[in-house]
DNA sequence: CCCACGTGTTTACGACGTAAACACAGCTCC
DNA sequence: GGAGCTGTGTTTACGTCGTAAACACGTGGG
């Protein structure tokens, strides 16, 4: 166990865009609002306090405006949500450590884009959710790589570095797969604020005789609350990228 | 390409349990509601209609009963949703082909409760989502094995065979991981009401000129809207089974 | 017989999303 | 400067939501 190899996906916003002012501009006369801050204080807003307790009136209120006011930049409340998570994907482009195209093989541009998705999904644990589950615009438009650049680009770095037509879709599918998958279940273990109401005390350990008729948890109760998040993101990836070379040989003899 | 193997796993409840009346016992004298009811119809009518559509009135007149009378047999709508996952879950153990212990290896067994849980995914593709994303009762209860005693099963048949405790554990965290990302693709990509209003046809081609900047997307649209899931799932479940023996063969010698 | 209990109903309240009408700023064009 | 236009925030209003509280009523045990 390493135990303490500091996580380099840590919230320390490499290029964010969740920057608002928070209740009102303090200083002088208020500036007309914009599509862009109305977002941004969604955004921020739903970190805080959970997307329950996101309402147009009380985002309104942390701008500062009548809830209705929001209607002249976004379309609806749904509207609203499918503009923070358009507005949080695009993030990435923000990121200085991901690259559109392949620097240095496409391993590199996989580990790159993976680590970036990873680093906004810790940067906004409450949106993340949103960005899984969000019904894509086209069914070949997965979660979490929403946009079509980014899914042009994908198949740009893999086609350009060899790999078929099919095998760049079965690599497209599979990094998906893995990037949604261990990236929604570490957002969901670390405590979102799911419901206005936060828990007690940060991580209670179970109740005694909780755990009676289950003897394996009850022993494993430890190992399993340990955080092995960033190694167990890092170990997923490399093996994944392991699978992708193999597919990508037998796509060259194919 | 295979073109069409039969999917196994296709919505023909092995041992489901979303049966209900619809609207009200056409017979005689109206037997009183009781939970199994309310959560058994709130599946059904979230499966039909999508969760957005469910509210407690609504789903009152689908029993025959006004919407107050839900609130006899679940504290809030929040418990009812928590009651739905719980229920939907549970349909693990009416499933005959999923067992609680290793009857033939471990990869047996992984691969029963994996298919088994995918089934419960196809059968109720918008209830999965909850599965999926709702907070779960400890950190280390992860979706979509989101019960102490499928933990407990999965826990007793690795170290049974010879995991160690740490690989169990890593284990237990990639499978998890494997499950939730491709399923949560998978019901995505279906066509999921995800609110009320259904879209025109079945699946729309992109409108002509929507894909110009995008020359691969457009050249590989037809791959990538190919449904190969069930396919993809196989070989991604194969892969992780050969990881987790990789990963027994180095606890053993550890 | 009656009464307590369990169940469904009625009524009521505050909050929500949002349509529509309104007020008012700043701008252009004369 | 004044007239109108345009784009933004406000006010008012409506129907629906979740849910608390009081109520009605059938049933089974004393």
């Amino acid at each position: 166990m390493v135990d303490d190899a500091q996580d380099p996906d840590t919230p320390e916003a490499r290029g964010g865009a969740a920057a608002t002012i928070p209740t009102a501009p303090p200083g002088a006369g208020r500036r007309p609002l914009d599509r862009r801050q109305v977002l941004g204080a969604a955004i921020s807003f739903i970190d805080e306090h959970g997307i329950d307790a996101l309402t147009m009136r009380r985002l309104g209120g942390h701008l500062g405006v009548e809830g209705m006011a929001l209607y002249r930049h976004v379309r609806s409340r749904e509207g609203l949500l499918d503009g923070v998570v358009e507005t949080v994907v695009d993030e990435l482009y923000g990121d200085p450590d991901v690259f559109l195209e392949p620097r240095h093989g496409w391993q590199d541009y996989l580990q790159r884009l993976a680590h970036g998705v990873r680093r906004i999904a810790l940067a906004h644990p409450a949106v993340f959710p949103l960005v899984a589950t969000r019904p894509p615009a086209a069914p070949w438009v997965r979660p979490p790589l929403r946009s079509l650049r980014w899914v042009e680009s994908f198949l740009d770095a893999l086609t350009g570095s060899g790999f078929s037509d099919e095998a760049a879709v079965a690599a497209y599918r599979a990094y998906t797969g893995f990037l949604l998958g261990h990236l929604l279940l570490e957002v969901s273990a670390r405590g979102v604020p799911i419901s206005s109401h936060d828990e007690e005390s940060d991580a209670a350990p179970p109740p005694p005789g909780a755990l009676d008729g289950y003897p394996h948890v009850r022993r494993l109760e430890p190992l399993l609350s340990e955080d092995e998040s960033a190694a167990e993101f890092e170990e997923a990836l490399e093996e994944l990228l392991e699978r992708l070379e193999r597919i990508l040989r037998e796509s060259r003899r194919g």
